[in-house]
RNA sequence: GUGGCCGUAGCUCAGUUGGCUAGAGCGCCGGGUUGUGGUCCCGGAGGUCGGGGGUUCGAAACCCCUCGGUCACCCCA
């Protein structure tokens, strides 16, 4: 391949050749941070004996449009597309959907306890915290209304959220009603914002057109006093769903999990029903503090023609999972990525052996490309965070021996240990220095 | 979709009454007598000054458009 001449080069278009809009590569030595968060959660779903449900990037546009008419999602959020055949698809922007549409078309027995990792994709304006896509990682349970099921998969994301270490995220808490009950406030809602709230303009008219749920989290500040004054939903709530939210709040407390009931709570999708929740942290004073949230939707599998099924589930969001541990305790030096790094200044492919030797081993290891001088490979071996460096010598080659070099030592601390004895010596003294504590992302 | 701020080497930035071959630090590559890093010294590579158009004798700097970044609104992970 010969570089295209210094005319070609100018036709070329940078702007194309990056990352689209609100998207963003995930690389090394970030990327470590981001298995992490992923593995911790895997783990954590695996324990609470939830399987992976990996579902479709793209389903029907239909499915999505299930989370709701008057959702900034399905009006002006949504990747929709047409394929070579007509059929109309719109790439996933949020994984509660695809889950029961899975759900409704295998059937699989309840309770149905489901993990998944997935991109998810919406068109709205980038900013911190906010990307065209990202990843999140979520939970559903389908089948079962007991609210110790809701109490459970709370349970979940709070102890992942536990795990990585971040101490500033708070559970806010709302119940949303049922069926019977949430008519009635809406309607009585939208009475009330409709007599209070005459000279707001058209936006606020809007809002309470389309929903008028949408008002109660709304920022304008001058509209806070009539919001303020507003009723709340918790007081029209049917006594069934009244003893289903305090079984939830009995079961979190019974856990030890702290939870701020917050009644202006409103999440975005339209198909929620009683348990509404999401995590906030404190340590983000973006405006997209939000590092996770869910809830129950008891008719979303019977509105897709399923049977009626109950089903309830969270999602968090890993770039803002890793922007909050950021605000919370500064960003830390990135760990090492090698435990050893062999300097050759044999040649002839004697570090291609031991590197090997020592990866089959379980150690992990790199080296340097291209000949190198012996001075050159060692700045690398600096660079890799290596905690040992082997060196390959002529003098130590004539007895069959190698130099073995701590990279921590203040003082360059270097000893010869046989070849063949090598890959041992470096696993028994890497198994003595490994740290104890746990890794924080 | 609307609005504010910003756009000079890989990174962080300097460079204004418009005027010499566009600079620094860090990073990268090499060297400091032929086998050793982290400190220090020397040298080197690397820039369509985001892009296009305009004003001007002359533009990185001024104007317009455009692309991108960032923050906020709307809303959310």
């Amino acid at each position: 391949m010969s570089p295209p001449a210094d005319d070609a080069r100018r036709a070329i278009d940078p702007s194309v050749y990056r990352a689209p809009v609100g998207t963003h590569d995930v690389l090394p030595p970030e990327s470590d941070r981001w298995v992490h968060v992923v593995a911790t959660f895997a783990d954590r779903a695996r324990r609470f004996g939830y399987g992976l449900a990996v579902t479709p990037i793209f389903e029907h546009l239909e499915v999505f449009q299930r989370v709701g008419a008057s959702t900034d999602v399905v009006r002006k959020e949504m990747y929709e597309f047409e394929d070579k055949g007509g059929r109309h698809l719109a790439l996933r922007p949020e994984g509660t959907a695809p889950v029961v549409r899975a759900y409704v078309q295998h059937r699989p027995p309840v309770p149905w306890k489901v993990w998944y990792l997935a991109p998810h994709f919406r068109y709205e304006r980038p900013q911190k915290g906010r990307y065209r896509q990202h990843w999140q990682l979520g939970a559903e349970v389908i089948g079962v209304d007991d609210p110790e099921v809701d109490v459970e998969v709370i349970a979940l994301a709070h102890g992942v959220y536990r795990a990585l270490g971040l101490e500033r995220v708070r559970l806010l808490l709302n119940s949303m009603g049922d069926a019977r009950s949430r008519p009635a406030y809406v309607a009585a809602l939208r009475d009330y914002l409709v007599r209070h709230g005459a000279g707001f303009g058209d936006d606020f008219l809007a809002r309470v057109e389309q929903n008028p749920l949408r008002v109660l989290d709304a920022k304008n500040a001058d509209w806070q006093d009539v919001i303020e004054r507003a009723p709340q939903l918790t007081e029209y709530l049917s006594d069934a769903a009244v003893a289903h939210f305090e079984a939830v709040q009995r079961g979190l407390a019974s856990l030890g999990i702290a939870s701020e009931l917050t009644p202006r709570l409103v999440r975005g999708f339209d198909y929620y029903t009683a348990t509404t929740f999401e995590f906030v942290s404190d340590a983000l004073d973006a405006a997209q503090n939000a590092v996770g949230g869910g809830g129950r939707y008891d008719h979303l599998a019977e509105d897709m023609g399923g049977p009626p099924t109950p089903g309830i589930g969270f999602g968090i969001g890993i770039e803002r999972v890793l922007i909050a541990a950021d605000a919370e305790r500064g960003e830390d030096a990135p760990p090492p990525r090698v435990e050893v790094f062999v300097v050759d200044a044999l040649g002839g492919g004697a570090a291609t052996v031991l590197v090997a030797e020592l990866r089959e081993a379980g150690v992990s290891a790199d080296r340097a490309y291209g000949g190198r001088s012996v001075k050159a490979q060692s700045k690398l071996a600096d660079r890799s965070g290596a905690r040992y460096a082997v060196i390959l010598g002529a003098r130590e080659a004539e007895h069959d021996a190698v130099a073995v070099k701590d990279l921590r030592a203040p003082e360059a601390t270097q000893g010869e240990v046989p070849r063949r004895e090598v890959v041992g010596y470096l696993r028994q003294a890497l198994e003595r220095d490994r740290r104890p504590k746990s890794y924080e992302i």
